[in-house]
RNA sequence: GCUCCCAUCGUCUAGAGGCCUAGGACACAGCCCUCUCAAGGCUGGUACGAGGGUUCGAAUCCCUCUGGGAGCGCCA
């Protein structure tokens, strides 16, 4: 295999137990832009262990979120450096010799307790004031004892024995130094009854053997830390250096999760958002250091700074994402607009005119889904106006509608030569006579250019519009 | 309950004792530009959670409180 230790290894590890939130991107596309930033390598693992809530689908609607979001990965699952599987389901044999060598040591002991045990143990520490640690039943079990259950047919679960009076320390990426006394930890599980590994465990052991050097994750494992630096050492392994970025929360300021329907990035991808755009908003969420300007995705890693990441949660703020969204929509070209917008074209327009349309109302466009309201005004029926927008109709009168009628007929869809010719027969110019136009014509006050739009729609609709404005039409 | 973490405009943030009558961005309001909207330009309002210290001087250091969050799981 190649080096594959340069200075830096970086990963993301995600579980498969539903779609990415922006949370998870952002710490995937911070571990990411850590990587890259300083040459070095980013690294990709599922952490499929549970197999009541993992599924497959996950996994590929995972890697498509973080594909689209333009990032890439040196190893992971189907592209294996030698150091995987990339899938924990796929490292058990690895896991299991690991679990012989704590057993050789002395480092873990067999649990024999129940679920109902340990429940009871805990709610007798919370009645007596005590924090819920596991009370050390089974540290204590000769030999004999353990035998005896052995042949009683129960199934021991294998706890790690924290040594007593110990200080951990480690110095955080975004926290600073950390220390922790072992006596608050208690002692924990490092694989079930069942046989089946606990996070704890392959996630600090993965990390090792799959050579990190960094990993970035949420602040929820900032207290679980000193657990896996202790079984990394007595393994024997190099830990990687841990940074803690805080979590993000949803705009009304809890954390972010499945269950309060918070979005996922699939559905900001589904809704027609760029991937450049969150990418520029993620960029600057409780991480400062980029311009206030834009940033080209491809320069996001020279924009990024693993010592100007915050320590205070952010906000997921749709209203700024909407901001950076607009900027990426308006730095497409007209053939990109066209794919954006692919899914509100009626099926058989063909391409040509489809970029045209793209190109016209690319301005005016945050989602997707707002070119229909463009669509109807180009091809349909208009919506009735708004009491402004009538008003705007009513001042321009009725004569006004039936000069533009035989300027229409007259000058077709050239604006210029229309306006010219209403201007000549009514004496209104600038925008007392290209609004009532515009709304006449599109029923709206906003929108792309009029002389872009006037061409586009069918002539017949341009005269029924202003008939209907001057009030020939009573229908 | 216990342990730990966090705290500057509505939001993202700058700020590592005097440069802060707290800066920028988004959002908002007004004006300019303009056929409209957007973009662009200019202007404006809005923040150091509270209380105590330390200091000649505190957004910056310490303590308490308040508020938020996390962890303490045979979840990850």
């Amino acid at each position: 295999m190649p080096a594959v230790n340069p200075a830096i290894v970086t990963r993301f590890a995600p579980s498969p137990t539903g779609e990415l939130h922006p949370g998870n991107a952002r710490t995937a596309l911070f571990s990411f832009l850590l990587a890259r930033r300083n040459g070095g390598r980013f690294v990709l693992r599922f952490e499929d262990t549970d197999r009541a809530r993992d599924r497959d689908a996950f996994i590929a609607s995972q890697l498509e979120d973080l594909a689209w979001l333009g990032i890439s990965w040196d190893a992971g699952p189907e592209r294996d450096d030698g150091h995987g599987p990339y899938r924990q389901s796929e490292r058990g044999a690895i896991y299991q010799d690991l679990y012989q060598q704590l057993e050789r040591q002395g480092a873990v002991y067999p649990c024999f307790c129940t679920a109902a045990e340990l429940e009871m143990a805990r709610k007798a520490q919370a009645a007596a004031g005590q924090p819920p640690r596991y009370p050390g039943t089974c540290r204590s079990l000769d030999a004999a004892a353990r035998a005896s259950r052995l042949a009683a047919g129960r199934q021991p679960g294998l706890r790690f024995a924290v040594p007593e009076d110990q200080t951990i320390r480690f110095d955080d990426l975004v926290r600073g130094p950390q220390a922790v006394e072992s006596a608050q930890l208690g002692d924990f599980l490092v694989r079930r009854a069942a046989g089946g590994t606990v996070f704890f465990f392959c996630n600090a052991v993965d990390d090792a053997l799959m050579g990190i050097t960094q990993v970035l994750r949420g602040d929820d494992h900032l207290s679980n830390t000193p657990r896996q630096l202790l079984l990394l050492s007595a393994l024997g392994l190099r830990a990687p250096r841990y940074g803690h970025l805080p979590l993000l929360l949803d705009a009304g300021g809890a954390p972010q999760s499945k269950r309060r329907g918070s979005v996922t990035v699939a559905e900001l991808r589904r809704q027609g958002y760029l991937a450049a755009a969150l990418g520029n908003y993620l960029l600057r969420l409780g991480h400062h250091g980029a311009p206030d300007e834009w940033v080209q995705p491809a320069e996001f890693a020279r924009h990024f700074h693993a010592d100007h990441l915050g320590r205070a949660p952010a906000h997921f703020d749709p209203v700024q994402l909407d901001h950076w969204q607009r900027e990426a929509v308006r730095r497409l070209d007209a053939e990109q607009v066209t794919d954006w917008l692919a899914g509100e074209f009626p099926a058989d327009w063909p391409r040509p005119e489809r970029v045209a349309l793209a190109a016209l109302l690319q301005g005016n466009l945050l989602l997707p889904r707002d070119a229909a309201d463009w669509l109807a005004v180009l091809g349909g029926e208009l919506a009735a106006l708004a009491p402004a927008e009538q008003a705007v109709i009513d001042e321009a009168g009725r004569e006004f509608f039936t000069a533009a009628l035989s300027a229409f007929a007259e000058t077709g869809a050239d604006l210029g030569r229309l306006a010219q010719q209403l201007k000549a027969r009514t004496g209104r110019k600038g925008k007392a006579l290209f609004m009532p136009l515009r709304i006449a014509l599109t029923g709206r006050h906003d929108g792309p250019e009029l002389a872009a739009l006037l061409p586009a729609i069918p002539a017949a609709l341009v005269r029924t519009r202003l008939e209907n404005a001057a009030g020939l039409r009573k229908d």
